[in-house]
DNA sequence: TACGTGCGTGAATCAGACA
DNA sequence: CTGTCTGATTCACGCACGT
């Protein structure tokens, strides 16, 4: 068994196993601010007639429909005020949370997020393209199921991989409805009886997406209702380690027969696109030190409308403005901002160069 | 004006107008159990900090309204708690509710409903079809927003126009969610400055759909945050008496303007929301999320000549390039174009595999 | 008249490094 | 912690205008 040691408590994580028992009391005894990403898929077989297990198994009074209703809202909120919690106490200051439910749960888990300080970034439906259809023809089809993703706070920078998720999506900036057959055939797992293992296992593809866009290879990403090892098996295929709580023994096998054949992909596979943001920041002034640039030059605007000249020091300046190749442009422009690296460009041998190119170069020789 | 007399009270209703002043107290002043459908478009508290700028540096005019502001939770789940009890005690017995929001508020709101007795029938998603994008590459596009329909008890026997909704949908059971675009062009209403007259119009089609499947001719329709009165029109358009009530004067004339010029039965209005018949787009990246390509596979040139590596994200590896299946393809080839999709194959059992192949695979799923 | 190009804009909880 | 500065970031439409 992998593990890793957390600074903060020096207790080791059970790295790629999956634990039994109550997710609570498991996740409880787990390190604080030891997990970058939680995935949650809970229970919400509540308002089911016939049946009505409640999540924490308490027995159910046969008493009248309101009271039933409302007791069964009660006991549920409680339970998901105090798995929540458990779940937030374990995410590192910037970790995130996912969470997926239809409309019988969903609303109770986005509202006790809010209420606890974590930040919703998006709700996200997954739209499915093959759902069951409304037999008795009394409702719209339920075609879709809801995920809210969210920060630990307010301030966590969370991780997005904007440049991978728009490469998924041929270019395109990924949006919040994501259509993903529901999980069938080959991928759906039986039983020795040939029943479906597990009544809602999620599509695979489902959590590739959620771990491209919200994890990097190595974070640890902890799935408190594992069920059959979705989020298991996609974090080992994709270089991530996880960590899952499984209450039901018949659950925790199948998934760990499952893991187990799973192929992690190759590590050039796995590189995956990325922002510009995270390029090394180069200041104007190197292309000077460097003699790219000569103090004195006249550097052209994008729309050729502007000119201004460089100072030894780095700074530009124009015909009533002095500063950075940043400050001069939006000045000139009378912009609020203004990227002074594709704003300017300097002539030679006739032709107009940026001066993106010029940053390029330096980048590419950081590289080496 | 049109007036009902409601059995129970023998107060009149005041059909087809719009009423001021505050929505809560103006619902007390109503009958109970006087209304059929309740459609509610109420604030939704955005929360939103500085100012937003589109990458080429123009302001996005956001919803700061005063309307829109709530000082905490607290505050805003009192607001909701008030109006839905307001609102449910209007309704007739077999009654119901649609509600919209965004993952700001509707979490909330859809708790409110359960804990007050509303019984979900669906939630629905309105899938924009051109939505804003998000600028700062920070987060998904939050490309739709979420509807709830309840009905007012368990056991409220609802409208639902079954066969109607699925006529509107080609023959094929009408789904949760629905692609419908935001409300522009010559629909979009505009003072006199030429300015939008409301900075949050819904678009009639969403109405429609809503009309035609949960209420039948000459039933009365409720909107307690009326705005510019997308409800009102769209009730006249379709033979249902509505009751408005809206607290900003500017508003509310221009929605009597608005009305004033609807006809009844308007066939164009009939027609709108229609899905368009055009072969989807597929990202090449989701052959990979739904493994059907693994990353670190090899794919093939047409021509034999070349290959190039699968990652992670959809995009190619080759010798010296990556990038999309496109770029990577047109790279090689040396030419300033190609088409992907056709250029490459993968091989199964030792017979080379285009990988349009599953290209179409996806879209055969798509049209279900 | 038909077609191509450019511009405007939409319910948005939209940055991060460094001093 | 606060203030300052760098510099990254957009998709689908409708409409006006020009050829």
């Amino acid at each position: 068994m992998k593990t890793k040691t957390n600074a903060k408590s020096a207790v080791s994580l059970p790295l790629n196993t999956i634990l039994d028992g109550d997710c609570i009391e498991r996740m409880n005894a787990l390190p604080a601010e030891s997990i970058d990403l939680i995935f949650a898929d809970p229970p919400y077989n509540l308002q089911l007639k016939g049946d009505l297990h409640r999540p924490d198994n308490s027995k159910v009074d046969a008493v009248d429909d309101h009271w039933d209703q409302f007791d069964s809202f009660k006991v549920y909120d409680k339970f998901t005020r105090e798995w929540l919690a458990a779940a937030r106490r374990l995410l590192k200051p910037n970790g995130a949370i996912w969470v997926i439910g239809s409309y019988h749960n969903v609303f109770r888990m986005g509202a006790e997020l809010q209420n606890q300080g974590f930040w919703i970034l998006n709700d996200v439906v997954w739209r499915k393209s093959n759902p069951m259809p409304n037999f008795r023809g009394k409702r719209f089809t339920n075609a879709h199921e809801t995920m809210i993703w969210a920060g630990k706070t307010e301030t966590s920078k969370y991780t997005f991989n904007y440049e991978a998720l728009k490469a998924l999506n041929e270019g395109i900036q990924m949006r919040s409805d994501w259509v993903i057959p529901i999980c069938n055939g080959g991928e759906r797992l039986k039983d020795d009886n040939g029943d479906k293992a597990h009544p809602t296992q999620k599509p695979e593809a489902l959590l590739h997406r959620v771990m491209v866009g919200s994890t990097n290879v190595g974070d640890v990403v902890l799935d408190p209702f594992f069920g059959t090892g979705t989020t298991g098996a996609v974090a080992k295929m994709l270089g991530r380690e996880f960590i899952g709580i499984e209450r039901e023994e018949a659950y925790r096998k199948v998934a760990e027969k499952r893991i187990a054949n799973v192929r992690k992909f190759d590590k050039e596979a796995l590189e995956v696109s990325v922002s510009k943001r995270s390029e090394p920041r180069v200041p104007f002034g190197q292309l000077v030190e460097r003699g790219m640039l000569r103090p004195g030059e006249e550097l052209y605007s994008l729309n050729g409308r502007h000119k201004a000249k460089v100072r030894a020091d780095g700074t530009l300046i124009g015909d009533d403005i002095k500063g950075s190749i940043h400050q001069v442009g939006a000045h000139l422009e009378g912009a609020p901002s203004c990227n002074g690296w594709t704003y300017w460009s300097i002539k030679r041998d006739g032709k107009q160069v940026p001066i993106e190119l010029f940053r390029q170069q330096i980048r590419a020789e950081m590289r080496n």
